[in-house]
Parts: C-alpha cells; structure tokens; sequence
DNA sequence: AGTAAGTGGGTGCAAAATCAACTAAATATG
DNA sequence: CATATTTAGTTGATTTTGCACCCACTTACT
C-alpha cells in the first residue's frame, strides 16, 4: 500500500501517465524504493477505482494516447493521512546481510570476494546518487519541497557511505 | 527466496522446530529480516520436498511434539551457492522516506511532528540493537562465526546512528 | 533499409508475503 | 480460580511483487 500512496504523491505535483510515473520511481525515487511497470499500471486502476485519482485521455499528434490520471480531493486526503501516520518503522530488509550472517559457512577467500564485491557496487550506487544530488544542490535549500526530496537523497547518500566504513571495517578486522 | 536461505542457514547451524526458528528471526535475525510464522512454516515445508531439509518428530513429555528440522547435504549446498552468489543490490525501500518526500503537503507543524516521532522510534531501535550488542562483544572477535553475525548488529547500529544524524540535520535546516 | 530505442499501455501467472484465525495442552501470574 | 503466556503447528484468504510476455506506433542510428 505504500506504493499507493507513492503514486498519489507524485500525481500531487502533476498529472501523469503510468509510463512518466515508472519513469520518475526509476529516475528520483530510485533511492528508496523501486516499483514495477506492470504493478504501477494496476495500483493506477485501484486508485481510480477507490476515487482517488481520474483519467484523462489526451490525444496527442504522433505519440500514442496519454492516459492522463489525476489526483482528486479524497486521494489528496488519503496521502496527507499516510503522511501524517506514523509508519510502523517496518524492519529494513537485506539479503546481503543475511550472506554476511551465515557467510562463515564458506572459505575465507569467498568471503573476503563477497566482501570486495559488495564494496564495488556499494561505491557505485554512491557515486550514481552523488551525481543525482549535483543537479539540485543549490536550489535544494529554497523551497521547502525540493528540500525535503534532496534530504531523502542525502539520508541515502549517507547509508552507502556509512555501509562503505562498515565494509571496510569487518575487511580489516575479519580473523 | 532469501527466506529459504536464512532458514537453511538457521539449520545449519542447529537443528530446529519452525517456532524455534521464528524465535530466531525474531530475536537475532531482525535487524535485518522479518518473517512471519506462516511463511516460515510453508517454506519449510517447501524446504523438505525440494530435499534441502529433513523432519524428524520428537515426542516431548509435557510440550506438543518437535518437527525437528535438519538440513541435508543438498541444502548445505545450496546455501553455500547462495552465499557466494553476488545478490543484485535490490533497492532498499523505506516508507518512510517516501513520506518525508512528500511531507511538504503537510502544515510545518505535521513536518516536523514526523521528523521527531521518528527520532523517538529510531532511537528506540538504536537503543535495542545496542543492548542485543551487550551480550556478544567479548566473544565476538574470536571465532569468525560470531564475528560476522556481530557485525551485521554493527552494520544496523552504524546505519540507525547514522540516520540520528540526518534527522537531526533535516530538523535543524528545514525551511 | 533494417534495427534499436522510445512512447504508451497493458495481460497472465506464479511466487512471496501478510493477516487473521484456530487447535491444544501446559505453565506462570495475579 | 481465572486469565494470560508459552510451546507447537496449521489453514484460508488476500495482497504484493516480479517476471515475462504482448500490442502499436515513432524516432533515431547505422
């Protein structure tokens, strides 16, 4: 349900179409959380259905039909509910650390590369939101909304990095 | 499917009933996975027929009898190919960033309610990993078993500091 | 000219996860 | 004495998610 309301957030700064909504969840909220196509298009008919969101058809020149949805009143109430609702603090889920849990099942060697591997891609994934961060730095402290979408950002930035010392830390101290 | 492997990973370490197990997740393992009851028993179940694990009842005086699950070679096997498996960094998903990416729908006063109910509970959890750690950091070092159970603790500690900070900081320069 | 990538929208299916209840006996707490 | 909690496991219904397809048309690349 959380992605519902995801999606109700985003047709609060614009109307959309299914397609600009995967392609903003794979562009600016990539940082903490993912959604599939085919699940936004279906969370979209359940939005319209309960009355919290219209369609639109907006025919266009070259390009197929916008399905445009629009957020009502009652879907702008439902999120301010969710927003203002304390979330339960849903234990984080990480495979890798279930690896790292049981990862003395496996020679040292293998662990060491289990290590080292997650270390390159978690310096990727960093680099990858640094870059994204460059394009709002300044603007970012203005108003009050691109303030707070940066801040989720930075939370994100400083999860990798923090997740690159403790790398580094069990790399150097692993007996 | 991580599930599968945690519990195997679970058996591996001791034979075990599905509630034993439950205990387990709920206690050890839950800084970094949750699982509910049902789930876990149908997984087992699916454990023992793909051949992974075994059941063995054992009839107890006072208390219902024990399914007692051991893992067989094939599933050691498969957990060792899991743990060495570089697991795709699927994104972390947090409701609760998505809530503070949306917060400025909310009056200022709601904003920074959210922020600070959330400083309360991660502290709270803070405070609980850094108990669980209590009991574990003499021994941790020693054997290197222990010490990477241990540092998935830190990992959870160092990321809950972490987001300390970044709350603090997202309360202190919200426009 | 042919192939890929982009725009836009879906369907079908299976696995995974969640919620809620239900059984049943023993032991601990007030 | 009554009520919770612990031990142990199970069932059903529903939701959520992920994966793999499918359509049709347009623009860009080579």
């Amino acid at each position: 349900m959380v992605l519902a309301r995801l999606i109700l957030g985003l047709l609060c700064l614009a109307p959309m179409t299914g397609y600009e909504l995967k392609k903003h969840f794979d562009s600016s909220i990539n940082h903490f959380w993912n959604a599939d196509k085919a699940q936004i298009y279906r969370t979209l008919a359940q939005l319209v259905d309960k009355g919290y969101a219209t369609v639109t058809t907006v025919a266009q020149s070259n390009y197929p039909d916008r399905q445009e949805h629009h957020i009502t009143d009652a879907g702008r109430q439902a999120l301010v509910g969710w927003l203002s609702d304390g979330a339960a603090q849903g234990t984080e889920r990480d495979p890798f650390m279930g690896q790292v849990f049981f990862a003395a099942e496996l020679p040292r060697e293998d662990i060491d590369q289990l290590l080292s591997e997650r270390r390159v891609k978690t310096q990727a994934v960093l680099d990858d939101y640094l870059s994204q961060r460059e394009g709002i730095d300044m603007r970012a402290a203005a108003d009050r909304r691109s303030f707070l979408m940066a801040a989720t950002l930075d939370h994100a930035i400083r999860q990798q990095a923090a997740e690159l010392e403790w790398l580094d830390a069990v790399m150097e101290h692993l007996p």
